[in-house]
Parts: structure tokens; C-alpha cells; sequence
DNA sequence: TGTTGTGAAAACCTTCACAGCG
DNA sequence: CGCTGTGAAGGTTTTCACAACA
């Protein structure tokens, strides 16, 4: 919500043409936006619950360990061609091929880390990116002093390397995805160097809004966002109280929004 | 949209009273959610605007710098009884204090940091928090042989505490608002900690999905969840690039979909 | 003229509720 | 009986478009 001019949702999603496909062979039924972003959760637990050897499991099952309410699971399942079986549930490792499918994680995804300092690192040895079809292939840093160092991530140690390098790395690996961890002084120049190599979908973790051309998404995560939103619901949940302290009665009431989970 | 079972939106926003208020003081008009994240970052982009000198800004101006459209802008400033000049703008400072307010930014809110890893660093070192509401008050960490540690922070040093003084310090410093920034495998416990002691906001930064009772809510912040997505509207072009290509003429076509902000 | 503030319309997302089936 | 899949209803959020005004 910060900066971003470029598009909001997704590419694709062209013209008119409302039904299945226009012409024969249109294979993707457009899901929207907000079910990816929970299928890709769901993928996640289905994982883990797979791992402790559950076999089965029940949309409500599922929607308790997501986080999300069991109506809106089965819906986004059905974007995908669920093939649940009514009065029994979803076969887990079927399921996790079909979302899996839906959401292409099986091409992997090339990514590009900028910034060596303490989040560089702490995101550079998070696990995980893999199975879920992201491979963080190198990391980079504006400045010339750490350029050639080591940093010791999840599998084996990563040398980083310098913004003159990015336009080849990217070539090189077909990177379209950025992740911009960098001091703020530095992340314009290099969010420049990204977009100049030909990179269109940027994380931003910086606190300021690159000016980047029209045809790039840059996704703000911006860390004290949440906490401020969080503190405001703490000040109304005060004034909430003290108000009904006042008055006499009290009447509970009830509130359900749930919005998009989080940063990487 | 992880796990979290708790309050989705906010509390207060009891029972049924569409009008301004039932009685006759009700003060707070009810920001909706999505508001009220995107005033957040309105605060902040106008304050750096505010530094470089700038007395007035329209809506226009503000809208492109915080990458919303301009009528959702207005409609957003109208919450907090924006008091622009038509055919001029809003006055800076002015619509800081406005935001300020209605946000609640005047109390500071003092949270707690769980976990003394490299993320652990990387939030403490931040600055901003404070002029945006928010003081880290301690960190703790759950293994033993990293109490009594001091970690330098944007403003001087600070030490790491165990688990077993989370409760004294949250009932000292008043504490509403926690952040797991810590492993997976202790992030249960130390949530569970967080939560005996009064703590009923949770910024999770694990790859688990901690339970937590009814009242608790669970802010997920998925780290590969967003690079997820982002692959996944890398797909999405490439197949729209290809299927346009198979067919002949091309038709552009646009789309829209801010989505929110991510992150602490 | 240029910009705000705001109804009204449109788009989007979620929840309900129930038919259909194993 | 229990659970899935889905049409329809309900709510929220965004966009449009324009009157009002300095």
C-alpha cells in the first residue's frame, strides 16, 4: 500500500471474455486474488499435516489449522477442481498436487536477495523457500566492503556479490523477483539496478517507496505498519470498554474480518 | 490468514447502531479496517514530505506517493474530518495531526520482542517505531545461554531477558502487544508465555501457527507466502504471454487490485 | 481553474444455507 | 449421517462522477 504504481493484482487477466475461455484450450479459470494467496497457505499446513501422516482431512480440519472459516476453504478448493469426496474429506497428498498444480509451484522461481545485514541473513536462512517453488539464488550489497564475504545460510554458505553483478545474475538465471532488504540509503540505487536488469516484481523491506516505471510491482512490507494497526485496535478496544463502563449495560457483539496474511 | 482464530477486524464495533452513535458522546465514527492501514502509511509518507519542506500536498500528489488511487485517498482522509482546501490541497502538518489522532498514535504502546536472532536484530535496529506509537520495551529470548546478552540496537544497547520475566515485564510496562520473531521450535512456548501474561496481540513471525486461546489474535507474517504470490503472477504472465502469442492480435487489458500493506 | 468531499454504482469478497452424494 | 460443492445473500471496499467551493 506504500508506493507501487505498477499493477495491483496479477498480469494476465486480458480482455473481456467472462466464461471458462474464449476460444478452446483456456486452461486457467482466473482464481481470484484472495484465494491464491490462501491456497498457497493451505499447501503449507497440507504439508505438514502429510508429514505427521494424516491421510485425510475434512474441509473443517483444514479451515481450523488455516486459520479461515470452512465455507470460504471449500470455495477457494473449488478453483482449483477440488475431488473431495462428500461425507469423507480431501486426500491430503492429492490435494497438495492439485493446489500445488493450480498455483504452478512446480516451476521453480529464481530470486534475488539484496542487502547482507541482519535481515539479508535472517531471510536467507529461513527453509522452506524450496518446496514452495522459490530458490533464493544469490544475494547481493551495495556495499563494495562486504562484497566477496560469506554468509552462512540454511544449506551451505552464500558468497555475496556486488550490485555490477546483478544485470548477469538475472540474465543468467531468468530472476523476476526481487527482494530488497537493504538500509534505506541504498535502496533506491539498488531497486534501480533490479529494474534495470529487467526485474518486475519487487518485496520491498526498506522503509521508503522506490520510484520505479509502470510496469513494475513493488510490494511494500513495511514492519511497523502492523504494529501501528495493532495499537489502534488496542486504543479502540480501550475506548470500547471505558464507553460501556459508562453506560451500564454491556452488549458483547461480535466482528470477523480476516485480512491477507503477511510479508515473505 | 495463517492460523489465528481470534478477533479478525477490532474489538469494540459492538451490536447494531449504524448511526454516528447511540448516545450522545459517541466520539469514535467507526474507521473501517482497510482505512485505517492505509491512513498508517499516509502518516508516514507525509511526515517524510514534512521533512523536505513541503507545506501543502493534494490528494493527488499524496495518493501517488503512497500507490493508492486518489479518490480512495479522499475517502480515507474523510474519516478523520480532513479540513482541505478545495482547489489547493491539505496542509501537512495539519492532516499529520489529524492522523495522528484518529489513529491514536499519541499513546505509545510498548511491545515486547521475543527471539534474539538475526530477525530479532533486524526489528530492534529498526527506526521509525517510535514516532509511529510503538516502543520496544524488552527482548527475550527462550534459550538460556543468550539471557543477560546485549544487543545494540538503534539506540543504545539492550539486553535480552528470559521467559520467565515476560510476565513481570508485561504487567510493568503494561504490555498488549508481543512479536514472535523466534525459531519454530520455540515459538509455542514463548507464545504461550506471551499469552499467560496478558499479551492479546501476537505479530507471528514462526512458520508455525501457535494456538492460542478465543481472545488472542494471531497476526501471521509468512515470508514465503508473498514471494508465493509474486510467482505466481510470474506464471500467470508468462501463460497470458504465450496463449496471446498462439493466437494472433493481442488486447491489452488492465486491472487493479491494491492489496494490503505486509509486515511489521 | 483546480481540487475537495461524497453520494451512488460497481466490483469484490465472505458467509449462509442447503441440495446432492458417498 | 457427514461432508462436499455451490447458488444466493450479505457485507465490505473501491471506483466513478460530479456538485460545491476557494
Amino acid at each position: 500500500m506504500r508506493k507501487t504504481v505498477g499493477m495491483g493484482k496479477s498480469p494476465a487477466e486480458a480482455g473481456g471474455e467472462k466464461g471458462p475461455s474464449g476460444s478452446a484450450g483456456g486452461p486457467q479459470p482466473e482464481i481470484p486474488s484472495a484465494s491464491v494467496a490462501r491456497l498457497a497457505t493451505y499447501l503449507h499446513v497440507l504439508r505438514s499435516m502429510g508429514e505427521t501422516g494424516a491421510m485425510v482431512v475434512s474441509s473443517g480440519q483444514l479451515a481450523a489449522a488455516a486459520g479461515v472459516n470452512s465455507a470460504i476453504l471449500r470455495k477457494d478448493l473449488s478453483h482449483v477442481g477440488s475431488g473431495g469426496v462428500r461425507g469423507v474429506g480431501y486426500d491430503v497428498s492429492r490435494l497438495v498436487a492439485r493446489i500445488a498444480l493450480a498455483l504452478g509451484v512446480e516451476h521453480n522461481h529464481n530470486v534475488v536477495l539484496a542487502g547482507a545485514g541482519h535481515l539479508g541473513k535472517a531471510l536467507i536462512n529461513r527453509v522452506g523457500f524450496d518446496r514452495r517453488g522459490i530458490k533464493i539464488v544469490a544475494m547481493v550489497d551495495a556495499h563494495p566492503e562486504l562484497v566477496g564475504t560469506t554468509i552462512s545460510a540454511a544449506e551451505g554458505e552464500v558468497s555475496v556479490r556486488g550490485l555490477c553483478d546483478v544485470r548477469e545474475i538475472c540474465r543468467e538465471h531468468r530472476v523476476e523477483i526481487a527482494v530488497l532488504a537493504t538500509s534505506d540509503a541504498d535502496a533506491q540505487r539498488t531497486c534501480d539496478t533490479f529494474v534495470e536488469a529487467g526485474v518486475y516484481q519487487i518485496l520491498n523491506f526498506s522503509c521508503i517507496s522506490p520510484q520505479v516505471p509502470e510496469h513494475v510491482y513493488v510490494r511494500p512490507v513495511d514492519f511497523a505498519l502492523e504494529l501501528q494497526v495493532m495499537a489502534f485496535n488496542a486504543n479502540r478496544r480501550h475506548s470500547a470498554e471505558t464507553e460501556a463502563a459508562q453506560r451500564n449495560s454491556s452488549r458483547p457483539g461480535r466482528s470477523q474480518t480476516n485480512q491477507r496474511s503477511v510479508g515473505v
